[in-house]
RNA sequence: GGCCUCGUGGCGGAGUGGUGACGCAGCGGAUUGCAAAUCCGCGUACUCCGGUUCAAUUCCGGACGAGGCCUCCA
C-alpha cells in the first residue's frame, strides 16, 4: 500500500501516515460558521482537505474513509445578523433563516469548487445533547467549574496544555492583552456553556439556559461521529490557538485519553493581490462573488479555475489571491482539458500513479502538476493511453473535463457556429480567404476561436473553442 | 511583549551539501493562406551578513523583510 507523510502540527515534523483503522480511515474537518456567505479565504480548508480526502479514498477505498465536516449554526455572530437582517421575525425563526440560507449557499460554492460531500455533515444544533454531556464528564472530572452562571474549563487541570500551539499559560499571561476577567481562576480558562438571556437563543441545561461555547461542538461532533480517538483534524491556520487547542483540553480531559487527533493539519492563510484580505481594504471577496460576479478582474472564474488556482500552492504556504494566478491557473486547465479532449472514461478507471504518488507527500499537488503537464504532453503527441490517463487523472483531482473548453450543449455546435463554419470552408476551398477572414473574425467578437486541421483523410477541418 | 510560519529567476512554484526541476509569460524554429493549437529549442534565481564544510540556495547563528496567532477570523 502506498505510504501517506503528512506534516503534523503536533510534532511540526511530516510523519509517515499510520491510521488507527484502515478499515475506517477517519477525519475531521472544522467547516463554516453559517453567518455570511464563504469569502475566499474559506474556500481553501474546502479544497485542501477535498484533496486529502480523495487521496485517502484512493488509498484506503473508497467505502474505508469517514470525513466529518461540521456546520456551525450556533455562535452570536449569527444571532447578530438574524437580528439585523430580519428584525421583525421571532429570533429563532430568524436565526434559522439566516442559518438555512447561508448553509445551502455554502454547500453550493463547495460543490462548485469541485469539492465532494464529505461522509457526514452535522450541525451544531442537532449536538446540543452531546455538549452536555461532555461538559457534565469534564465537571465530574474537576476539568471545569461553575463560575457566575458560566463553566469555564480549568486549563490549570490540564498540564499539557498548550502543546500544539506551542505556548505556556506563563508565555501568554506575558501578552497580558487577555481581558481579565474576575471569575475565571485563570485568564485563559474558555467557556464551555454560557448563560443566555430571554433574547438570546438557548437550550435547557443543569447550568441554566444558556448555549454552547465556541469550541465544544467540535470535541462532540468528532467524538459521536469518529469516536474519542481519530487520525486526523484540519483546519486553517488560525484555528490552533486557540480553538483547536481547546478541543484537544475538552476531548482529551473529558475521555482520559491520550489524544484527540493523531495527525493535526493546518492550511495556510491567503492574501488578495499582496494585501491582507479585509473588509476594510474593500478586497473582501466570496466565493459566489468569484463565481458569478466581476469581482476579481471584472469577469466572473469558474469554480475549476478557483480550484486549481487555490492548488497551485502548497497547503501550508501562505497564498497571494490575484488576477494573474487566477489567469495562469486558468490558461493550465485548458491545457489539460484540450490535451484530455474526447477521452471516455468509466466508472473505475485509475488516476495516473505518479501524480498520485507525488499527493503522497503531505499533498504535494504543484509536483503533482507537473507529472501531469508530462502526460498531457504525451496525450498531445497521442503517446500510448495518455489521453484516457489524463481524463481520469483530472477527475480524480476534481477537476471538471470540458468546463473551459465546450459551450452548454457540449462539442456540438449550435446551429449558426456550425453554419458559420461551413461557410468559411467552402470560402476557403475557394481560396477567397477575406471572406474567410471575416467569418473569423465575427465569431472571435463573439468569444468563438476557430482552429483548422487536416482530417486521417487529408481534408481540411475546423475545430472551435469558446474563449471566456 | 510571547509564540508560529515563511523569504528561490518578469510571474507562479518544487527541490537539493557539489553538473541552474517544472509551468506561465518572453524569444527563435517547425507547422499554417493567415492564425490558433501542437511540437522542437533558448534566457534569467536561490534577501543580506557571519559560521561549519573541500564545497551551501540547501546545515547553524544573526540581521532585515513578509504573514499569522495570543479579544469565537479558514
Amino acid at each position: 500500500m502506498t505510504t501517506l507523510a503528512l506534516y503534523n502540527t503536533l510534532t511540526r515534523t511530516k510523519e509517515a501516515f499510520a491510521p488507527i483503522d484502515a478499515n475506517n480511515v477517519r477525519m475531521y474537518v472544522c467547516g463554516p460558521t453559517v453567518y455570511d456567505f464563504a469569502h475566499i479565504g474559506n474556500a481553501r480548508p474546502v479544497i485542501v482537505f477535498d484533496l486529502l480526502f480523495r487521496l485517502l479514498r484512493h488509498t484506503y477505498g473508497v467505502d474505508h474513509v469517514t470525513y466529518v465536516r461540521n456546520i456551525t449554526d450556533v455562535d452570536d455572530k449569527i444571532n447578530a445578523r438574524a437580528l439585523r437582517d430580519f428584525p421583525d421575525l421571532p429570533l429563532n425563526e430568524a436565526i434559522r433563516r439566516v442559518t438555512e440560507k447561508t448553509e445551502k449557499q455554502f454547500l453550493s460554492d463547495a460543490s462548485a469548487l469541485g469539492s465532494l460531500e464529505p461522509t457526514i455533515q452535522p450541525r451544531a444544533t442537532d449536538n446540543i445533547e452531546q455538549m452536555q454531556t461532555l461538559i457534565s464528564d469534564l465537571i465530574a472530572k474537576k476539568h471545569a467549574y461553575n463560575a457566575s452562571g458560566e463553566v469555564l474549563f480549568d486549563v490549570k487541570s490540564m498540564p499539557e496544555y498548550g502543546q500544539l500551539s506551542g505556548r505556556n499559560l506563563d508565555d501568554n499571561l506575558a501578552g497580558a492583552r487577555i481581558a481579565v476577567e474576575a471569575h475565571k481562576k485563570n485568564p485563559a480558562d474558555f467557556v464551555l456553556w454560557k448563560q443566555s438571556s430571554a433574547s438570546e437563543p438557548g437550550w435547557d441545561s443543569p447550568w441554566g439556559r444558556g448555549r454552547p461555547g465556541w469550541h465544544i461542538e467540535c470535541s462532540a461532533m468528532s467524538e459521536r461521529y469518529l469516536g474519542q480517538t481519530f487520525d486526523i483534524h484540519g483546519g486553517g491556520l488560525d484555528l490552533i490557538f486557540p480553538h483547536h487547542e481547546n478541543e484537544i483540553a475538552q476531548s482529551r480531559c473529558a475521555h482520559g485519553t491520550h489524544a484527540m487527533a493523531n495527525v493535526w493539519m493546518h492550511n495556510g492563510f491567503l492574501q488578495v493581490e499582496g494585501q491582507k484580505m479585509s473588509k476594510s481594504l474593500g478586497n473582501f471577496v466570496t466565493i459566489n462573488e468569484l463565481l458569478e460576479t466581476g469581482a476579481m478582474g471584472g469577469r466572473a472564474w469558474i469554480g475549476d479555475v478557483l480550484r486549481l488556482a487555490m492548488l497551485m500552492t502548497h497547503y501550508r504556504e501562505p497564498i497571494d489571491f490575484s488576477v494573474s494566478r487566477l489567469e495562469e491557473a486558468e490558461s493550465k486547465l485548458r491545457d489539460w482539458q484540450r490535451a484530455a479532449r474526447g477521452a471516455e472514461l468509466a466508472e473505475g478507471d485509475d488516476p495516473d500513479a505518479s501524480v498520485v504518488k507525488e499527493l503522497t507527500d503531505d499533498l504535494n499537488f504543484h509536483r503533482a502538476s507537473v507529472a501531469l503537464d508530462f502526460i498531457a504532453k504525451k496525450a498531445n503527441r497521442d503517446e500510448g493511453n495518455a489521453k484516457h490517463c489524463l481524463a481520469s487523472t483530472l477527475r480524480f483531482l476534481g477537476f471538471g473535463l470540458d468546463s473551459l473548453l465546450t459551450s452548454e450543449d457540449g462539442w456540438e455546435a449550435p446551429p449558426h457556429i456550425a453554419a458559420a463554419i461551413a461557410d468559411r470552408l467552402a470560402a476557403l476551398n475557394s481560396k477567397d480567404f477575406a471572406k474567410a477572414d471575416t467569418i473569423r473574425n465575427a465569431l472571435a467578437e463573439q468569444g468563438i476561436a476557430l482552429m483548422d486541421y487536416k482530417d486521417e483523410a487529408g481534408e481540411r477541418q475546423t475545430k472551435w473553442e469558446m474563449k471566456r
